[in-house]
DNA sequence: GAGATATTCAAACAATTGTTTCCAATGACG
DNA sequence: CGTCATTGGAAACAATTGTTTGAATATCTC
């Protein structure tokens, strides 16, 4: 019996890697379940809809991902006794919990691709879903790093966070295509973990960056909310 | 009566928008006919192609984005007669021309969301043809760059500039979804000129961040504290 | 004007999609 | 052994996809 994998997981594992090289709408379940070597109707069978797959293959990783984080984010917390966290040590073991997760799977890259898929899927479900089953842990992570920066405004540093999201997940979900160009222009082999390493002192950077000029003086009369032209 | 636009045009202003919202393959010919009122074989009358026609969509705001920030470049470098560039006029250049482009036509926003979407499909034919298409003005930026931040070694350089290019990307392709939550939590109305405004001195500190620890895992992160260091 | 070209239109096309159906195989339990 | 619920498999389902067709109409050229 243990010869091959669950039907559930070989399913999972082989969507999850389909999933990341072409996206939820060009990865067809035929595609999925031939690769696989399991039925068609095994997939309805065991998760009732694609959509429920989707979400399926994304709780694999985000279901241990929050409880090693929570676990983390307490015995940091236990440790400073109270007292405030330095940013760096929040954004460090934030990125330790991320990299641990897949780590045993090898499937760091997937596990980025399907985040940064998420987020440009902005119409859809997935958003939702995150949001609210996953929610919780951001809010917490965000409440340290709120008392880690007590200087930055609460909007400044709501912003910031997330331009630094986009900088890890913009870079980490498009890596195969960079990597190809960085190894080609620079002979430079780089993997997963040296990326991370390059990232670090950005990250910090951006976050510690002065803050902009506040000359609100000008009022902006572009990027209304009408929209462009009722199109009868 | 103002006549309606070309049919080539009424196709293409609602295609973007479409795009914009669901994605490419989420979105069908029937829905973009439908909506622009024009019949379905009309796109493959104009355009040729699905395909064709999203990039024919990009065409539509990269090719007057070439020229221009062809042209501001032109400008940039007689103005300082064959010396370096400082990097933050390079960067204030190429926020300027992005932001002139769909000024006219009030859909930064979607210019947006429709890079966003370009690098999220990894997969085939788009990515390929901006890069072909539209690769040299970026050579030609990145040059620029390199000559700005002389300190700064090739590899770094390359990978601090996707860094930067995800956080604009992945910010402003997913404002509208961020733009509720930090409306709800702060209070604070912003507008797309408000976060190019809160942008820069974030890429300026993420490109002029201290070096990442030489390789060997290292575990001093002391250095990344203090982060405006600069190197120009 | 007539003729040629360009465009629009409704309909059909073939292919692919996610999902469901029905039946055989399996294994647990009395 | 017999019964029954669970699971796997091939085929069919209904809906939607991008694309093509051929005739009708509009637009332009001489």
């Amino acid at each position: 019996m243990a010869q091959q994998p669950d039907t559930v997981t070989r399913i999972l594992d082989t969507a999850e890697v389909l999933f990341a090289e072409r996206g939820f709408a060009e990865t067809s379940l035929r595609n999925i379940t031939s690769k696989a070597k399991v039925n068609l109707a095994a997939v309805n069978y065991h998760f009732g809809s694609k959509k429920s797959l989707i979400q399926a293959v994304f709780a694999r990783y985000l279901d241990p991902f929050t409880v090693r984080f929570h676990a983390a984010l307490d015995e940091l917390e236990a440790r400073h006794e109270g007292g405030v966290i330095p940013l760096e040590e929040l954004l460090e073991t934030m990125a330790r919990s991320v990299l641990e997760v897949p780590a045993e799977r090898n499937s760091l890259k997937v596990f980025m691709r399907l985040l940064g898929l998420a987020y440009s899927q902005a119409q859809g479900h997935l958003r939702r879903y995150i949001q609210d089953e996953y929610g919780s842990v951001f809010s917490r992570f965000t409440e340290l790093v709120r008392l880690a920066t007590p200087d930055l405004p609460d909007a400044e540093r709501f912003w910031r966070l997330h331009f630094m999201l986009g900088t890890v997940i913009f870079t980490l979900s498009g890596l195969d295509a960079l990597r190809d160009i960085a190894e080609k222009d620079y002979g430079e082999h780089v993997g997963m973990r040296d990326l991370v390493r390059r990232l670090r002192p950005v990250v910090v950077a951006g976050m510690n960056a002065p803050l902009p000029d506040t000359i609100t003086a000008q009022r902006e009369p572009i990027q209304g909310e009408r929209p462009q032209r009722e199109m009868v």
